[in-house]
DNA sequence: GTCATAACGGTTCTCCAGTTCCATTAAGCA
DNA sequence: TGCTTAATGGAACTGGAGAACCGTTATGAC
């Protein structure tokens, strides 16, 4: 029988599915200020010491729920045109931070990445791979020579989001469909441009 | 003697500029999250008393920090070129994040913003009153011609940012000086482009 | 099926953030 | 200068988050 054997099956995944849901779903409510643990125990259905034991603090149960966010991936589109793509890039961003589960879920995600260095290192994997996941529409506009050689195709992703997330954290503005769609505009003028190559220095 | 009096002059004056200060080193030792106002109070070798009752909680401390950061405005640079003013805010915004300890002030009033309606309130106008300042040197760019004619002078000054907050809050990449120079590269080039003007559809 | 133990769960205890109460200080006015 | 009371400050009180303890469940190996 072997001391010391791990045993993830059965219950204990069971468990772990639960709690995640309840965390997401108390994040939703209330936000990760004011995230209680006996309360996600409670919406779990689970006991207070098996969600203090396992995921410790608020952070490290968001850090959790942020590994099992990025496992589960969302299908790319591929139309023919850059800006299109960016375009659904930009509106597929615009869709989950205006929902209204999955747009305080975010904010409650980020908020716990300032905190805690485990949060901050989960958000930053999770992001790492939804922009990889995103970049082969940049480097197909580059083979279709819509894009200058030597763009760095993450970063076009990247500005693509950026402004949407200016407006959710800091500037308070709607993240409508307008917004989305400038945003990819204007990610799109700046990369024909020049702005996102090695060697920059369109002006 | 009339009764009800308010009384802001000489200690209540200071004990507010003890308190803020107090509450500013706090958010960059410890972050908003494990912002404590006891802790704040003996900061500024005032009572616990005092700082529960004038402020009742974390978010309402901030909230007030944020409205006195609002008025201490910092002056615009004015070169003769679009694309070096908007470097210079770049900069200015970089240096900012960067700071070891403005960045970490920024970022727990934004953490503070997303968990309290009035430090919201008191953030979007903190950064309204900021991009008010810097919107002068698009239009002046659209006066010398640089710029089509109906653009939101505003939203460039936001798109100038976006991408650094992007950094500081979502990938966690390096808020360097490379980041900004792209960063205000990137608006000017599509703002040239049409991107930020009303209508909008210069693909 | 049987056993060892990993993992869960209820109860109790502890500690501290936040409140309440009242005494003390000083701002504002005559 | 003296009076009223706004505002501060110390001390005791309270509620709930999180830790500790130990009994219970059920997983995985044989």
């Amino acid at each position: 029988m072997t001391v010391g054997t791990i045993r993830p099956g059965g219950r204990t995944a069971r468990v772990r599915a639960a709690v995640l849901g309840a965390a997401a779903d108390a994040l939703v409510e209330h936000g990760f200020a004011h995230l209680d643990l006996a309360d996600v125990a409670s919406r779990a259905e689970v006991g207070r010491t098996t969600v203090y034991r396992r995921w410790g603090t608020a952070a490290g149960l968001v850090a959790d729920l942020l590994t099992d966010m990025a496992e589960q991936s969302s299908p790319r589109v591929e139309t023919g045109s850059l800006l299109e793509d960016l375009r659904a890039n930009a509106r597929l961003v615009q869709r989950t931070l205006a929902d209204p589960r999955q747009g305080p879920l975010f904010r409650a995600v980020i908020v716990a990445a300032t905190c805690d260095p485990r949060a901050a290192e989960a958000l930053h994997r999770f992001y790492a791979v939804r922009i990889a996941e995103w970049a082969p529409c940049v480097e197909q506009a580059v083979q279709r020579a819509e894009l200058p050689v030597g763009i760095d195709a993450e970063e076009v992703i990247r500005a693509v989001s950026a402004p949407l997330y200016y407006r959710l954290l800091i500037s308070g503005d709607s993240v409508d469909t307008d917004a989305a769609d400038r945003a990819a505009e204007a990610a799109v003028a700046a990369a024909k441009a020049g702005a996102y190559t090695a060697d920059s220095d369109p002006a």
